[in-house]
DNA sequence: GAAATAGTGTCTCTTAGACAATATCAG
DNA sequence: CTGATATTGTCTAAGAGACACTATTTC
């Protein structure tokens, strides 16, 4: 193995998929491309990486480039490469994709570059075409993101920096698209070592009695994960597992 | 974002890490390599991504060149992609990780290419230094078959066509280092819907009553695991979990 | 008080793991 | 028969999910 012409060099490229819950639903920060192949169409945002730069380091900075945001996001992982070779006309590229979660935020994304981001519902971008091979990227990353749930405390990145345990499992329902039981959710996350921390204050939706806040605690990983298999409701669109811890 | 000079192209290449049982102990292949930086070192087989290859493609492309192997892996999966600025001295490369499982072979490997590819003991080559980041990519490959024993079918992979319950025991004892109650454990894999088949005609180990012969089954995902949590038993060197079904 | 949500108790059924009991083979 | 391994049974404790019940708030 040696550096010659014989082995072309390749156009790596971070690629994110950011998901937050906005109004109850899974959202996904997309980017309107300002340059031909597909000028105009709705895209994963992500861009070429830099000479010195790490992966996660240029997932981060695209993050902010072309979306114009200034928070980090929560969480942030590899997803997974996407290198067939016919991806992208113009060359050979290959795109590293990323998993990214934000808890809501209150404002829709200021774009700073090219075209705007925006927020948009996962399933309705789903049930379109998206260029190149971004179909199958948001696909592997929601579904990472449904597997992990169970096993991993990524549920809190989701949340903001303070919840209370409804909220925390209105992220799971709305993820999971299946409505889980108020009582046995309550003692099983409580219960789990690690998972949530009593945070000073409570909190009120409104209407019923107030509930005590909470934080995300130090755990990552969930042993044992709060459920195993799906107690027999109603099928999701998407399912399987992911994982990285 | 466009095809300018702003944006170096990246060596891309393919690196495997492949895992089988020998002797009752977990190994995987090395290549000595032979050029620098690293001459004369142990490292894990890889190579340039080809120039109209997917990334799997390449990967067994791989396995074949430089190793000789004639037998296609049982099971290929991408592990992760590694790409620090600073992980190869001559220039910017990624290297997109893969891990691949096969059963024990009869005989050592005939290596073809560069310097020669051999087995070795994975505890053994992770208490040395490796070249580049090989470190990471094989104790990561570990741990993701460690864990992916638990939830999935992969532990097929390691044995032959057939085998019996008892060898299939002998892949989780030995890749996981601890014991496990033969009894629990045939109920179990046999009940694991999709797990195994039987197979016709029994086998002998030479002593005891012989054992009926299975082959995998059509599941990938076991569901529910196997195991979830250990049962608190000596620690393993490496832990943790990972996936991709 | 009525309605709504938070949090706790209780019950039943399944499963995990420990370990005992058979079954079937080689000397 | 003895020893070894395969396979099946049995027992006990823990956990899951269903669901009833209490607590605390708004209207």
């Amino acid at each position: 193995m040696s550096y010659t012409s014989a082995f072309p060099p390749v156009y790596v490229t971070v690629d994110v998929v950011l998901l937050t819950l906005r109004a109850d639903r899974l959202h996904v920060l997309m980017v309107e491309r300002g340059s031909e192949p597909w000028r105009g169409w709705l895209a994963l945002p992500g861009g070429f990486v830099r000479q010195d730069e790490d992966l996660p380091e240029a997932a981060r900075r695209e993050l902010r480039e072309e979306t114009g945001l200034a928070v980090e996001p929560v969480h942030l992982e590899q997803l997974g490469t996407f290198g067939r070779p016919d991806r992208d006309p113009r060359a050979r590229t290959v795109a590293v994709a990323h998993l990214a979660v934000l808890p809501a935020l209150p404002e829709p994304v200021a774009g700073t570059d090219a075209a705007g981001a925006s927020w948009q519902p996962v399933e309705a971008v789903l049930d379109r075409e998206l260029p190149f091979d971004h179909h199958d990227i948001l696909l592997a990353g929601v579904e990472r993101a449904r597997g992990k749930l169970e096993y991993t405390t990524l549920a809190t990145a989701f949340a903001g920096p303070t919840f209370t345990i409804a909220e925390l499992r209105h992220v799971y329902e709305t993820v999971w698209g299946r409505p889980l039981d108020p009582g046995n959710f309550h003692r099983k996350v409580v219960g789990a070592p690690g998972f949530v921390e009593r945070a000073p204050g409570e909190r009120s939706s409104g209407r019923g009695r107030p509930a005590a806040v909470y934080r995300a605690g130090t755990a990552t990983l969930l042993n044992p994960p709060l459920w195993r298999g799906e107690p027999a409701t109603p099928p999701s669109p998407l399912a399987d597992r992911e994982a990285t811890p």
